[in-house]
RNA sequence: GCCUUGGUGGCGGAAUUGGUAGACGCGCUGGAUUCAAAAUCCAGUGUCUUUGACGUGUGGGUUCGAUUCCCACCCAAGGUACCA
């Protein structure tokens, strides 16, 4: 009987749906069942998809196996494993779709789903399907729209670290105004007192809480990207251009949502010490997060130096005016080099900081307004692109050195990035490679403050070797203590303090797309936003005529008839603008007052459905919570989670943030929601290419003729061929080479060329060289997709070889973490071994299923599988090891050693056969689920326990030691293992082969290792 | 530039604490079987100037012994970038 893989997987698939086999139970919900009650959990999750149109290829599936394999492993092993799935489903692609061809995008998602489905259900996936999540459908996004919420009403209190409830922070400003309160808000919000606060207008309180909120409204400098009509944000921005079509992305100021990440900066960073992540993972959210300690200064502006007046050589020399204090202005600057504070010899503003305008003097106007337009002028990209030219430009203004009270010259640069720090910079040219260049560009003094150094030619930056010169009270001082020392007379003086900055800027939550959350948040009469009461959500994504903007340049959501808000006492609605604007404000008494307005156009990102689905999968179907506070506590968090790289500072990070705050607010028992992590390497394509003759693009020739062309190798009689057909000699034949569909070439690499000249009209007359042999392609490694032909489908392996040979084939081609090339040729190596494995159990006449029963008690019999149990326990132990390490390309070559030596033990012993089954049910589970009926269980091979490592099977009696010489190995001696170390080299020196190495002479020493080695020094 | 990861046969890769480098598989070569092919089975397969020598990116070092540890460098991939 043969291995009929189509026909058993097929079944098994069947049977695992009708059985729910793999249906994760929450003991508590279902007592009766029993399930699960008694069981360690075991949560294992993969990255869920976004579902393209495209279908899955060989490499999405890599870390799905993966994960598949340990929650199958763990659930041998006893654990109640929850493994769910689901789809990331709201995005751009179906989007970009929807505006070509007018189809709604969630009839595209839904068929997208149902292929992807179908996909995922050929692999032999265990996963609970029960628990699917949509992040479009309204069910799920009821909870996005309410976590939205949920931020909005919260503030973050720097005293206990952690969010608050909005009403405590307004209970606050009742009681003694802003001036005692330590929040991360806004820096402009200004002080006032309790009474101030209570003389506000509602709608200026308002103003001042959306400073403090979570979730802010705040006009912010945003990256637009004019082809997709929306902002982005920096994760999805990548060398300056989009992340998704590589459109161009310009600066510009709007009116957005923005998500107060930065508030959590320093709590994301802590938190990455206690996860066992990659390392390079936690490496690039720490450098997003950037984290850099350091003093803020304030230096003061000077009144304006008179027009005409000589600053002379000597610019430090000006007369100073006075000002009334109300008129000082003082700029901020952030420096992680405080001890270098008397080397400033000017400051650079950013070109777009708001003191700019203010400061500029009447001759340097003209100047700098002309600066700041060419400045604002460019894109992104093309600073970037553009870092080596120096430009600048002088406002004319002066600030007081905080020590010195000299007047200290304001300039204006782009290299002074308006998003980091204040947008302003205190500039030590002898300490800063960039203040360097400047200065020289700019003629600008460069005073040396370091002792000893010469920097005639650059800066030096080296903090280590620093000793403090020239610098007053800081004289003779290192780094750190010149540090603490500035910090402290600033502090003194009230001109600066020590702080701490971030990279980490917050996080623009809004979308100018139609496919996304809708906001629950309408604009009342004074604009302010307002959110919808919790028991109306979800608020469903209104239909729209057209997915574009609106000819007045609003996000598509401007195109719907019925956008906005009316609601009478407890009864609310998505009318219409005209029902609302003809609606009476007055209503009716029994109904209430009528609230409303206009609802927001924009949509939320992508990453807000999947900040929070992993917890969602704990109780997918609550309709009355976001999860149940059962659910969380007895799940917790994720065990184990596998995805891809790509999302180190997107995804992960903002997953991350809403995490601590649903901890804080007391949802969910942990601040981190997974504790390990793994990256999934990319599976590579194995691009084909034939080559033709550049002078005659309809002649293909062989991949050997490219050989022996490239080898300059004449004597090819192909070339003979060439010149015949053409009248090209060798040394003005040229070859270009074009991609050919991967699926046209068989596993020898040859060309099917019926395919080929069916495939595009262009090759319809292709001619071939040679004539009659086969046509051999060229293989080179490169990204799969679509347009480089290499794309090759699970489905289609699946067909010829079957999902437990894709399992075993994909984990068997290298490291988990690794990316590495996809070639099908090697899968014939995996779908031999499910041969052999198949025959092992079919030693009966005619291959028909065969097995010698145990007789447990029978000494003899065990006696004579002594091997056999070795070689399985052995086996057993590996695995094990492997799938603890995720180490599953070397458990494939271990089965594969187990299988060759049963085979060649002519093993078909129950004893062996049953536990070899549930070992390898993991990685091959149908083939498993097969013959483990076929030994006569009834029940599913999931859930048996796995086999227990009994060392009595494997231990040895004696090693063949290896025998070297100086270190290298001459021959083997096969001693017993309890021999101690005097024997062994007694043994050792007595044999004939280690005199004959000798010849005669005495060794220096010898080494011997009891169980690993001898090795003879002479 | 900086950070991270990696570099081993024709190819994917193995060697878990420093102890026989190249497991396992692909490919290739030869053979068996077959009218023939596929499939299957058997044997071989790091390199070379083959009684031996050389071999884990390069050059040093530590060690009885180094793919493994240390120093310097080269190359590749990924992240990041005027971050004050």
């Amino acid at each position: 009987m043969n291995y009929n893989f189509n026909e058993i997987e097929a079944k098994w698939q069947k049977f695992w749906k009708e059985n729910q086999t793999f249906k994760a139970k929450n003991p508590y919900s279902s007592p009766g069942e029993g399930l699960g009650e008694n069981k360690p959990k075991f949560y294992v999750l993969d990255m869920f998809p976004y579902p393209s149109g495209a279908g899955l290829h060989v490499g999405h599936p890599l870390g799905y196996i993966a994960s598949d394999i340990y929650a199958r492993y763990k659930r041998h092993k006893g654990f109640n494993v929850l493994h769910p799935m689901g789809y990331d489903s709201f995005g751009l692609p179906a989007e970009q779709y929807a505006i070509q061809t007018g189809q709604h995008p969630a009839i595209t998602t839904e068929a997208n789903i149902n292929r992807y489905r179908e996909q995922l259900d050929k692999i032999g996936f265990s996963f609970d399907w029960s628990r699917e999540v949509r992040t479009s459908d309204p069910q799920y996004y009821k909870w996005t729209q309410w976590i939205f919420i949920q931020l909005f009403n919260s503030w973050y209190n720097k005293d206990i670290d952690k969010a608050q409830d909005i009403s405590e922070l307004i209970a606050c400003f009742e009681k003694g105004g802003n001036t005692g309160v330590n929040a991360v808000c806004d820096s402009e919000v200004p002080r006032f007192s309790a009474g101030e606060w209570n003389e506000f207008s509602d709608k200026r309180q308002q103003e001042i809480l959306l400073q403090y909120r979570l979730t802010y409204l705040a006009e912010t400098e945003v990256n637009w990207c004019p082809a997709l009509g929306t902002v982005l944000a920096n994760d999805e921005i990548v060398n300056g251009v989009s992340e998704r079509g590589g459109h161009p992305v310009i600066r510009k100021k709007m009116t957005q949502w923005s998500m107060r990440i930065s508030a959590y900066a320093q709590r994301l960073l802590n938190g990455l010490q206690q996860l066992d992540w990659p390392q390079p993972l936690k490496d690039s959210q720490t450098n997003w997060i950037g984290r850099s300690k350091g003093a803020m200064v304030r230096f003061k502006v000077l009144p304006l130096v008179p027009s005409g007046e000589d600053l002379g050589g000597d610019f430090y020399s000006s007369e100073k005016e006075t000002l009334h204090p109300s008129q000082v202005k003082w700029i901020s600057v952030f420096t992680t080099r405080p001890d270098t504070i008397f080397g400033v010899s000017f400051m650079t503003l950013a070109p777009e900081h708001e003191l700019v305008p203010q400061l500029t003097t009447a001759e340097q106007r003209v100047e700098v307004e002309a600066y700041i337009k060419a400045t604002a002028m460019r894109s992104e990209r093309d600073r970037m692109a553009d870092v080596k030219s120096i430009t600048g430009a002088f406002t004319g203004a002066y600030a007081e050195h905080p020590f010195t009270k000299k007047p200290i010259p304001i300039w204006i640069g782009d290299y002074v990035l308006a998003g980091y720090g204040t947008g302003a910079v205190m500039s030590v040219p002898c300490g800063d490679q960039r203040d360097y260049d400047f200065a020289l560009h700019f003629k600008l003094p460069i005073p040396n403050i370091f002792e000893g150094v010469d920097i005639s030619e650059e800066a030096f930056a080296d903090k280590e070797t620093t000793i403090i010169a020239n610098s007053d009270f800081l004289n003779g001082l290192g780094y750190t203590e010149a540090t603490k020392k500035a910090i402290a007379e600033l502090e003194k003086m009230g001109r600066g303090e020590g702080i701490i900055n971030y990279r980490l800027r917050d996080a623009v939550f809004s979308r100018q797309r139609y496919w996304g959350e809708p906001f629950p948040v309408y604009y009342d009469g004074d604009g302010m936003p307002q959110m919808l009461d919790e028991k109306f959500l979800p608020l469903k994504l209104p239909e729209v005529d057209k997915y574009l903007p609106t000819e007045t340049g609003e996000p598509p959501l401007g195109n719907a008839n019925e956008w906005y808000w009316m609601q009478y006492g407890d009864a609310g609605k998505v009318v219409s603008k005209e029902e609302f604007t003809s609606s009476s404000p007055e209503g009716q008494p029994e109904r209430g007052k009528r609230i409303g307005g206009p609802l927001e156009l924009n949509t939320m990102p992508g990453w807000a459905g999947s900040s929070f689905y992993f917890n969602r999968y704990m109780d997918p179907h609550n309709s009355e919570e976001v999860f149940s506070q059962e659910a969380i506590n007895y799940w917790q968090d994720v065990d184990l989670y596998i995805g891809g790289s790509e999302h180190a500072t997107g995804h992960l990070l903002y997953a991350r943030f809403w995490q601590k705050f649903f901890y804080d607010k007391g949802l969910v028992p942990k601040s981190e929601f997974a504790k390990k992590l793994i990256n999934q390497g990319m599976i590579t394509g194995t691009s084909a290419f034939v080559s033709r003759i550049s002078q005659r693009p309809d002649i293909y020739v062989s991949a050997e003729i490219i050989d022996a062309y490239n080898n300059s190798d004449t004597n090819n009689n192909a070339f003979q061929l060439i010149q015949g057909i053409t009248g090209l000699t060798f040394d003005n034949l040229t070859f270009d080479k074009i991609h050919v569909d991967v699926n046209f070439v068989n596993l020898s690499d040859e060309l099917d060329i019926t395919k080929f000249k069916n495939w595009q009209p262009e090759f319809e007359n292709a001619k071939f060289i040679p004539h009659d042999g086969p046509i051999k392609v060229l293989r080179e490694v490169e990204k799969m997709s679509k347009s480089k032909y290499n794309v090759v489908s699970p489905d289609s392996i699946c067909e010829e070889y079957g999902a437990d040979s894709l399992r075993l084939y994909e984990m068997f081609l290298g490291p988990l973490e690794q990316s590495k090339p996809w070639n099908t040729a090697g899968i014939t190596g995996v779908f031999g071994f499910l041969k052999k494995l198949w025959k092992l159990y079919h030693s009966g006449p005619d291959g028909g299923f065969h097995i010698e029963n145990s007789l447990s008690l029978d000494g003899g019999k065990r006696e004579a599988l002594a091997e056999s149990f070795k070689t399985l326990h052995k086996t057993i132990k590996k695995v094990e090891d492997d799938i603890e390490n995720f180490s599953f390309n070397t458990s494939v070559s271990t089965f594969m050693i187990c299988v060759n030596e049963l085979t060649a033990q002519k093993c078909n012993h129950r004893d062996i056969l049953e536990p070899l089954a549930i070992i390898i049910a993991p990685y091959a589970p149908h083939i498993a689920e097969e013959l483990w009926e076929k030994l006569g269980h009834t029940q599913s091979i999931s859930n048996a326990p796995f086999p227990k490592f009994e060392e009595k099977y494997v231990v040895e009696s004696s090693k063949d030691y290896p025998i070297s010489f100086n270190g290298k190995t001459r021959f083997t001696l096969k001693l017993p293992l309890d021999m101690d170390k005097t024997d062994i080299e007694k043994a050792v020196l007595a044999h004939e082969k280690t005199q004959a190495q000798l010849q005669g002479r005495t060794p220096k020493k010898v080494i011997v290792v009891p169980g690993k080695i001898v090795n003879i020094v002479g």
